[in-house]
DNA sequence: TGATCGCCGTCAGTGACTGACATAAGAAAA
DNA sequence: TTTTCTTATGTCAGTCACTGACGGCGATCA
């Protein structure tokens, strides 16, 4: 985050990001797959949390019910990480290379919130349907977010899910 | 798609594909901003079609009606072109990178579609919500159509049309 | 006829990534 | 304790995507 904030995500060369931590371009490919990945990290830990959440909730709530309720229950999580988040999202809106991997982690997590759905008895194509659509609108609010902290996540969910709503 | 299908796209390299066409690879580069975009040319003309289709709905019509009577009018050129897009799809299905791509070029599409709808009068908001849904069903609907051709590409968005209803 | 422009080839260079091999430190087995 | 196995790292050479600079060549235009 250092160097990706003085001179840009592009302009900074893998060998730059290893030597600034000590260790070889090598080692820096070893726990990486690649450059971008140095910035997608944090989405292993998201994902544990949604998941988790979503077992709290009772099984008769509706599919897209159940996702909101599971996205408002990690808000206090990424409202701790807004530190670290905000510059991040910061370099990554900068970067369009960066876009297109955000969108690859955003469309994975939405695959692992449908499995999580069918295991709970949603059929295959509604659950698909409903972990998109939910992942589409929680991604566009974090990111709103990211960018202007108030009003907070929660109350940018409620918005967020009454525009929906009203949508159909 | 004659060298992709053969070795795989990661197995083909720039000078390859240049070598195929009869130029050179600095030729190839200047013709494709990278070597994944290859395979993304036809967007443009999808684009096109469905601003065209917008415009020729109604301005009453709600926004995710109007972006679905635009799909519907687009089926024809879909099917038309399954020739070429089905084998496409299939190289893109098989490497992870062209995926990622994929899902970038979708949301320029998503963007383009919220962009005609805030055009017609549709809130800021609204328009983008309303287009990223849209445009998630559309790219859903037309993958599954490209894997397996019935139901037909207008007959399947008429199912996701129903299922995203019955949803809310 | 000559100047300009757009397209292409050539070449050299940068930087992301990979595979093969060697090494050192710590855990585990003998 | 000694040996062995594992794991993380460094080193090096190589491939390939992509870029900038330069020169040539044919078409168009003054």
């Amino acid at each position: 985050m250092d160097l990706f904030g003085k001179q840009g995500f592009d302009n900074t060369t893998a060998a730059e990001i290893a030597a600034h931590a000590g260790v070889t371009e090598r080692t820096f490919f070893r726990h990486f797959a690649d450059k971008r990945e140095v910035l997608f990290d944090g989405q292993a830990v998201l994902l544990e949390a949604l998941l988790a959440a979503i077992e709290e909730v009772p099984l008769e709530a509706p599919p897209l019910d159940t996702l909101f309720r599971a996205f408002r229950s990690v808000c206090p999580l990424l409202e701790a990480n807004r530190p670290f988040s905000e510059p991040r999202q910061a370099v990554i809106s900068a970067t369009p290379s960066l876009q297109e991997r955000e969108r690859a982690k955003t469309a994975a997590l939405a695959e692992a919130l449908a499995e999580a759905l069918r295991a709970r008895g949603v059929p295959d194509e509604r659950a698909a349907f409903a972990a998109q659509i939910g992942m589409t609108v929680f991604a566009h609010v974090t990111v709103a977010w990211l960018d202007e902290a108030w009003p907070d996540l929660a109350e940018r969910l409620d918005r967020a899910e009454r525009d929906l709503r009203s949508l159909m």
